[in-house]
DNA sequence: AATCCTCGCAACCGCCGGAAC
DNA sequence: GGTTCCGGCGGTTGCGAGGAT
């Protein structure tokens, strides 16, 4: 059949030829792509518009960085896959010089089987139980997708919000997301809350999922690198938000410590969010009282709404490579009341 | 040596969303 | 508002190389 732009001329198919690759190289060099349906023609070239520009972005670009990946690279594919699910284009954003279409090979052919063997579902990143694995070779998984729901975002039940600048008071200072492991500092991303005088030395917030009933203790105002600790009312070692993160080698990194600095102004609420909830529902947290002192060796609960994750907020802060941003300028982050 | 099988990878296909008309 | 064009994306296919039998 064809696609639209080729279905006009006739167009070779198939690998390239190194002439043919000169041509578009050639042409290119030159010119620049403009209108991909119009470089077949110009270049002299017996091709899809489509294919083209296929053969350019995958082959053919100068900057493209050729051969195996390393191990770095490699584990940022695992790392970034676990949180936006089989979004190979950017994924491969993350990894200069390499293209999506290499990044999804690469997963396919060798991540995936790794991952495998070692007990994880690729598509979750969840530990296959022994059950699954023994009664069928298949990968079965009901858990969660993370690229369908990959990361919950924090709500508080509208019951709380009279209590609401006193709970989130008792959020600690910074949270590192989760979805990270310790072996890609560079890709931790910190959430800063500001919380100046934080000095409860061991108090924990929670964050639970109430369909799952799974809730995660946070070590607030405990220094970097403390491990958060999850608990759950199922027996499995899986986790609703799709992270395989109870693998030894994938524990998270939460990261906590107190924060001089900017005051937040205002925290967005979801954009899915009713209009009139969202007026109603948005909180002032730089407004808020500072009474936490007392209130950090309490628990809060967080009630996770995995339905309404930003994907662009996860991405936002993948592609910062910042260690610490403040609130501020979190603006995809998305809270609902 | 011939055949079969597996694997990696380049390329294609079909769908989608945005822009232009 | 509907249609067409175009670029981008993810899933899939098909081919060639290399290993196993």
């Amino acid at each position: 059949m064809g696609h639209r732009c080729c279905s006009k001329q006739k167009v070779k198919r198939g690998l390239w030829s190194p002439e043919e690759d000169e041509k578009l190289i050639r042409y290119i060099t030159a010119h620049g792509h403009g209108s991909w349906s119009s470089v077949p023609k110009l270049a002299g070239l017996q091709r899809c518009g489509k294919s083209c520009r296929l053969r350019w972005i995958n082959y053919l670009r100068p900057e493209l960085k050729r051969g195996s990946f390393s191990a770095q690279e490699e584990q940022i594919i695992i790392d970034v896959h676990r949180i936006l699910g089989n979004r190979w284009a950017q994924i491969a954003k993350h990894l200069p010089g390499r293209t999506d279409n290499e990044v999804k090979n690469f997963w396919n052919s060798c991540i995936k089987k790794k991952l495998i063997s070692q007990g994880l579902d690729p598509k979750t990143h969840n530990l296959i139980s022994s059950h699954q694995r023994n009664t069928s070779n298949k990968v079965v998984c009901n858990l969660p997708q993370p690229h369908q729901q990959p990361f919950p975002v924090f709500t508080v039940n509208q019951q709380m919000t009279d209590d609401a600048s006193m709970e989130v008071n008792r959020l600690p200072p910074f949270v590192t997301l989760p979805p990270l492991p310790p072996t890609q500092p560079s890709l931790q991303q910190t959430m800063a809350i500001p919380n100046s005088e934080y000095q409860n030395p061991n108090p924990v917030w929670t964050a639970k999922d109430q369909s799952s009933q799974y809730t995660i203790s946070f070590p607030c105002g405990s220094s970097i690198g403390s491990t958060p600790i999850i608990s759950s009312s199922s027996s499995s070692s899986v986790n609703p938000f799709g992270f395989g993160f109870l693998d030894e080698n994938l524990i998270w990194n939460a990261h906590v410590e107190p924060l001089e600095g900017p005051r937040l102004e205002q925290v967005q609420t979801h954009q899915y969010q009713d209009q009139h909830d969202q007026q109603k529902n948005k909180i002032n947290i730089g407004e808020m009282g500072n009474d936490h002192e007392q209130k950090c060796g309490q628990d809060i609960d967080v009630s996770f709404d995995s339905s309404s994750f930003d994907l662009e907020f996860v991405e936002s802060t993948l592609l910062s490579g910042a260690i610490c941003r403040d609130l501020t300028s979190m603006d995809d982050l998305a809270w609902n009341f």
